[in-house]
DNA sequence: TTGTGTTTTACGACCTCC
DNA sequence: GGAGGTCGTAAAACACAA
């Protein structure tokens, strides 16, 4: 492991294999001029492949940086304090960074970087959570409306059946009616159906007795 | 070995709070 | 106004398939 002195810090690194990331005075260029809200200007870093050769990159040792992979021990110190506290205020901050050896900026920037990510990552979770709830009502969903069909069909199945029986029941009495003084009506009043959802059901229904209904296997899943 | 995708480190711009 | 936050992004570091 190399170290790298920056002022009163001693930073741990390892030796790059091709490429430096230098920092070039983040003020420089030209400014906005007018006054109005200042211009974005990102700062300059060196390409990969490019060296640092020149003495202007010497002069400006002190604004150079290279971008140091903290160590195991750094990584772990630093997964431990954020797991107690996202937050960092300026005292712990000082205090983390004397532990590890790492300038305050990093620490601060690290914090920074593991929010982001304990964010990205609670909504990733919170994401997989509203599509598995999503999925299940959708599957409900389904559930509801192959129940729906296969209860209209019973329900078209029954009506017909009731009106084949009615007609039959007509013409039997109708057959009948010199005979008799008591007309079907009066004898059959028809009766609506209280809890159909739809006017198209209230059917009228003559045969409200008891063996009819024991041999009604129609209704089986109504019933159930 | 190399191309490519992902993760990590670092920073600028901007915002909020005290 | 300064300190510290988020957001977006650059670029190094890393992983891995071809």
């Amino acid at each position: 492991m190399d170290q790298m002195v920056l002022g009163s810090h001693v930073y741990p690194y390892t030796t790059p294999t091709h490429s430096q990331c230098i920092i070039v005075n983040q003020t420089d260029g030209a400014p906005s001029g007018d006054g109005s809200k200042p211009v974005k200007r990102r700062r300059k870093r060196r390409s990969k492949g490019s060296s640092a050769t020149n003495e202007d990159d010497v002069a400006t040792i002190g604004a150079m940086l290279r971008k140091r992979k903290l160590t195991d021990e750094q990584m772990n110190m630093l997964e431990y304090s954020f797991e107690n506290e996202h937050k960092l205020e300026s005292g712990r901050k000082e205090k983390i960074a004397r532990e590890l050896g790492l300038d305050p900026r990093q620490v601060a920037v690290w914090f920074q970087n593991r929010r982001a990510r304990w964010k990205n990552k609670k909504l990733e979770e919170e994401y997989a959570k509203l599509k598995s709830q999503h999925d299940t009502v959708l599957l409900g969903q389904c559930h509801l409306e192959s129940q729906l069909l296969k209860l209209t069909e019973q329900l078209s199945e029954a009506q017909n059946e009731i009106r084949k029986l009615s007609e039959r029941l007509v013409q039997e009495t109708s057959a009948n009616s010199s005979s008799s003084s008591l007309s079907v009506e009066a004898n059959y009043a028809p009766i609506e159906f209280e809890f159909a959802p739809d006017t198209n059901y209230n059917i009228p229904f003559y045969m409200m007795d008891s063996n009819y209904l024991q041999n009604m296997e129609y209704w089986d899943g109504l019933y159930v």
